[in-house]
Order: C-alpha cells, then structure tokens, then sequence
DNA sequence: CACTAAGCGAGACGGTACGTCCCGTCTTTCC
DNA sequence: GGAAAGACGGGACGTACCGTCTCGCTTAGTG
C-alpha cells in the first residue's frame, strides 16, 4: 500500500457491478461545492443529483445515504494526508501529523468532517465508519511513537498513550465543532507542546 | 444551587407575553423522553406536540426550532450543575468542575448536548447560543483559576490559559462525540493528570 | 309590526342578557366590509375582531359562526326591502319586489347573499335558517297574488303559482351566482314580462 | 358519447409529464366518495389521499385545490350528459335537454355541482372554470334553438333568448341550491310548459 | 359610594388542514 | 442495460384559523 493508496477501495460506495467512476466523481464533486458553497442545510439529494446533472437513482446506486457521500468526498480529499509520517524523531511526527489534520481541517475537509461528525451523532453506522477508517487509523499510528517514548525514557513511565492522544486531539476538535479558536500551525504547536511540558511548573 | 443563576431566563425560549409554565415543561419533558428513548431523528415537532398533549402552535410560540427546544431541555437539566465550585484548591476546582461535567455527559445531559452540538453545526444560531450559554461560562471560570496559579508560581509562566482549557475539556468532548472512551471519573482524572504533569519526563 | 320592523330581534344572534348593541354593529360593519374589501376568503374570524376592535370571544358570545354574523350583517341591511309592496296591481307588485330584489342584488347586499347561499350549501342550518328567514317570505307574500291572479281570470287556470314563483325568481339567483348578466331593472323586467306573455307565439 | 367530446382534455388537471391516469381516477373517486359519504366540509385534502392510498403531491402535482379535483371529479361523470341532444323538434331536444340535466342534478352529480357552485362564489378561477366549461356549452346549444324557433314563427319575434334560458334553467338551480322542490321530470316539465304558455291568460 | 359581577380586549391553548419540501423507491424513456 | 428524468407514497415542516379558555381591566348596576 502506497503512500497515496491508488486503487483504494471507497469508503462507503456500495459495491457491485463497476460503475462509471467519472459519474461517481461528478457526483462528490457536486455534493462538496454544495457543502461549502450553501451548508449542509442545502445539501439535498435532489440538490447533489441536479447539480450533477445525474439522476437520483444514479446515487442510491452508489451510496446508501447522503451522509455516505459526505463520506466519499471527504476521504476522497483526504487520502493524501492520510496517516502522514515523516518527522524525524518520535515527537516530531506526532507533531506534523497533527498539523496535517490541523490543516485539511482549515480547508474544505473541515467543512466536510464537520458534517460527518455532526450526522454520526445520529447515525451509529456512520459514528462507526468515521471511528473505523479515520479516527483510529490516526489513534494506531500514534500509539506506538507514544510507547516508545516511554520505552525510550523520553516520555514518563506513567503515560497512557490513550489518554495523551486524546490530549492531544481533542483541542482539534474542539476547535472544529466550537469554533472558539483557529486551528493554525501555532495553535496546534502550543497544544503540543503544553502537551509535553505539562502546565505545573517544573 | 450554584451562587448567580437565580432569576435565570430560560436560554432560547422565546419571550412576550407570560406563558404557561406547566406547559413549557412538559414540552421539554416530552422532548426529552423521545430523545432519549428514540434518538433525535424521531424527534419531530409533531411527536413532541403529541406526546406533550399540546398543539403544535404551542411548541413555536416559544420555540423556534426543535433543536431550541432541546437547548431548553438540556439547559433545564443542566442548571444544577452550571459552573460548580468547590474545591479547595483553584486547580482542585477545576479538576471538580471537569468532574461535574464528565459525569452530567455520562447521563442523559450527554445525550441532549451530543444532539445539539451536532445540530450546531448546521445551525449557526445555535452554535453560538451553545459557545455563549455553555462552554464560554465554564472557560471564563476556568481561565482566571488558570492566571492565579501561574501568579502563585504554581503554573509555568509560559502558559496559555486558552489553550490549557482546550487540552482540559478537549478531551471530554472528543469522547463525547466518538465514543472511544467512557466518561469516568477515573478517565478525568488522567486528563487532569497528563495535563498538569506533562507527557516528557522531568 | 310595521312595515320597517323597528325593534326587529337580529336573524341569528343568539339570546341571553341584554349586550352592548354598539358592539353588535361594528363587529357587523366590519365583517361587511371585509367581504366587500377582500372577498369572503379573508373573512376569518381573526379578521373580523381585530378589524372591529373587539375580543374574538366577544363574536363568539353572539354569534356561533361566521356565516351566522354574515346572516346577520346581510338582514341589517336587507330590512328595509323585506316585503316590499306596493304596486297598484297585484302583477305590478311582484314585478316591484323582483325589482327590489335585483336593486339590492346588485349592491353591498349581493356580496353578503352570494356567500350566505354558498355556506348554505355545506351548512344545513344556514341553508333553512335562510330559507325561512329569506326565501320564503318573499314567496308567502307573491303565491296569494298569484293566486288572485288566477281566481280574478288574469293568469291561467292551470297555472302552478310555486312553478311560476320559480320561474321569476330563478333567474335573478342564475345571475347573482353565475353573473352571466347583470340585474338590471330591465333584465328584471324582461324576466317577467317573458315569464307572463310565454315564449310561444299567441 | 357526445358528438364532440372525444379528445377532451380534462377539465383542470394540470399538464405536464405523462402521469399513471389508474392514480387519476382512484383520486377522484376517493374525493367524490369522501363528498357524497361526509359532505365538503369533510373533504381535505388529506382525507383525500388517505382514502386514495395516495400521497398528497400527487394530488398537488394535478389539481391546484379541492375544488379543483371535485370539479374533474364532476365533469368525469358528468361527460355522458354532456350536450345532450335527440328531440324531434327543437323544443323538444330543449326539453329533453332539462331533464338531462336534472336528472344528473338529482343523483350524485347534483352534490358535486352544488359543492362547486358554492365554491366558485369565493374563486373567481372557479367560478369562471364552471361557467366556461360547464353553464355556457348548454346556453350556446339552446340559443341557436330558440332563434330557430322564432324564424319558424313557432316563438315570438320579441322572445330575447339569453332571458328565455335563463328562465328554463334558473329554476333548476334554485332548487339545486335552495332545495324548495324536487327537480322530478314533473317539476321540470312544467318549468318548460308555464315558461312556453306563459303565466297570463290567452 | 364603594362593591361586585359582567362584559370586554387580548391572546394562549389544543387541534385540523393547508401547501411545500425532501426522502428513498419505482417506472418510463432514451441512448 | 445503465442512466436521466421524474412520478410516487410517505412524513415533517411551519402557517393560518378554528372555537374554547383564561387572564386583567373597565364599567355598570346594586346594596
């Protein structure tokens, strides 16, 4: 598996009989400018097959719902920062990894997992989806750079690798869902970095 | 019975002439029950005029939309536990204060915030009445705590008390929305921990 | 009881303690004006008491429905042609009270009478209430004419004088309903005079 | 079958896409059931397509209002009657012509017109609807007789023919509307003899 | 003359129907 | 045989009135 995993299997398209993928295209295309271009309020399936100039049923054939299409697009544009690495210690990568998610997520994939998010609440198989293939892929990768620290006698002995990821990205998506700060490369380097340091005075 | 709530007005419901208070909670009673029971995707206005023997009218008189109505719901239920003090210590209260609201999460308040932090996300309008009625006041608690450690010495004087809050609740609401951990009061107590000591070894 | 029947008790109103009949006339006065402003469609209920100034319970109080209040708006203003006589024939006394009739169809009254037949139509009450109060009077006055007609060797034998008060009055409620003319005095006019000389040659 | 009529175009159904004409007549005869059953005031919409197994755009997709569908529903019956024409002599088809009429009057057809003739006093669209399609196919059918009639010399020269169908026809709807008399054969038999002799003696 | 009973405005209330929008399925027609 | 187009059954929306009710305020009539 590649990097950039071509021939990547979607996410939530149906599958089947092979279907004309440039339809499929058309199809994420349209439901992204229409996420961002009117909200999600406007994100009808009526709306996204109109704007494709598909039919209706040309969706239900691919994907079970709207929120699977969110899915789709979502991860259609998130393939390539998925699971970056590339930090030259431990630290680092966890780092850069969270300034990747930081930044897709101040770009259109905010927009997009911000739905997601938003309708897993009412939607267990979604909840499950997004947990599945984007939420734990993160967790896996970290973990172990974690453990390893400990190993290392870079990180305390008495760190729960569980509990520092969610340190660590849970000021993520507090910020997404709240809005309350801006998820800049700063922002998230003080994350880490109090993160590491701990807020008690040495 | 928290020290500045008294006379509160209700968060969303719409004002004018006086109403029948009886009625509005029932509503928010019936609300309540069919979130709880069947999610909110069967929460229709019709179905909480029903089941609250009342007619629609009723319900839009004082409500805009129904997730203003589980605004109210979640803020009737919340109230008790709106901005807790009691700690004998600022961080002590800080930690209770994160407790207090892990444990309104892990009941049915969990249920009614989830719903409308998702809904928020559509909706602007509540988004802000959430940031303003909810998370900001705990924040504006919190922050100052936060300032008079960092006088005392107690705190590192390089600390971001925005961003310590974040890494504080960030937490909660991650596993709010993903459910990849439980809300225990253990759980807290490792955020509160991993927070104030850090992730490196001193 | 004179001819103008001062002191009339009101059509429909409905009895009980004796109510302030200042009142009485303006919530009249404004559902007569609403008809003829706006049509019957904008002849709620709510229009009627905000337009009068006056309480919705204070119509209620009086009244047990609109088409009742339109009943009694319409006989306010129908009184004073109620059983108009006074030609110096029998023949020429029907052909008069045809024309008064028609005059007040063709006015304010019209309106009021065109609507009180339509309710009629899905109001059994209304439509007897009418027809007592309305239609027949106006028939128990011209059959005794008809009648004399015949015994003093004017109209036929064989004449059927229901048949032939149909015949007059027919048209004039053809064209208040349809309005494929208009009641004229000579429309009237003509209608009788066809109606009295037959439409077969001599 | 009349001699024109083939092709006809329903009477206010909307146009547009080919639509499944099964839906077309389940809904009419769900809303003439519903009138005859309960009366127009129990005819809504809902009732409607709830007794057709319908939803109810697809009423909206054809008929603009109830009116509307009560309308198609009465010109669906009322096809066969249409124009009916057949007498020997031109008085006759006249005569025989009424009757038509008022048989239909008397059956089903007779509360579906009433309905929309009740109806039409607050549509205007309606109103023209009916007489368009409905009063005037029958006015311009007898005209042409009358006028017949007075070239042969069998009618009097001075005889205006709009007046004389006014005359032959008011009396059928005064009793439709007005419900003083049966619209029996005898009834309308002698409408069309005391209008032919006329009232006054030879 | 004060008191009290009612009439009154205002409008909240439970309820029904409206006409619209969208869902997810189905059917027709074209390529 | 897949796709566009869109009709279909269904269900929720938010609005408009209905007819009833409950509030205070005004206003007569009565003791």
């Amino acid at each position: 598996m590649s990097r950039n995993t071509r021939q990547r299997q979607s996410a939530a398209v149906k599958v089947g009989r092979p279907r004309n993928p440039r339809i499929q295209q058309r199809i994420l295309k349209a439901a992204t400018d229409l996420v961002l271009e009117q909200g999600f309020r406007a994100l009808s399936m009526d709306a996204i097959a109109e704007r494709a100039g598909v039919g209706r049923m040309t969706i239900y054939r691919r994907w079970p719902n709207k929120a699977a299409v969110v899915m789709d697009a979502f991860f259609a544009r998130m393939d390539p920062y998925a699971l970056f690495r590339g930090g030259k210690t431990y630290m680092e990568s966890i780092r850069l990894q969270l300034r990747a998610v930081a930044k897709a997520y101040r770009g259109k994939e905010g927009s997009l997992i911000r739905i997601l998010l938003a309708e897993a609440q009412f939607d267990p198989e979604l909840a499950s989806a997004i947990r599945e293939k984007w939420i734990l892929p993160r967790r896996r990768v970290t973990i172990p750079y974690l453990e390893q620290g400990i190993r290392d006698g870079f990180l305390r002995e008495d760190l729960d690798p569980n509990v520092a990821v969610d340190l660590l990205y849970g000021p993520i998506y507090l910020q997404l869902l709240m809005g309350t700060a801006t998820l800049s490369d700063s922002y998230i380097d003080k994350i880490f970095q109090h993160a590491m340091r701990g807020f008690k005075k040495a």
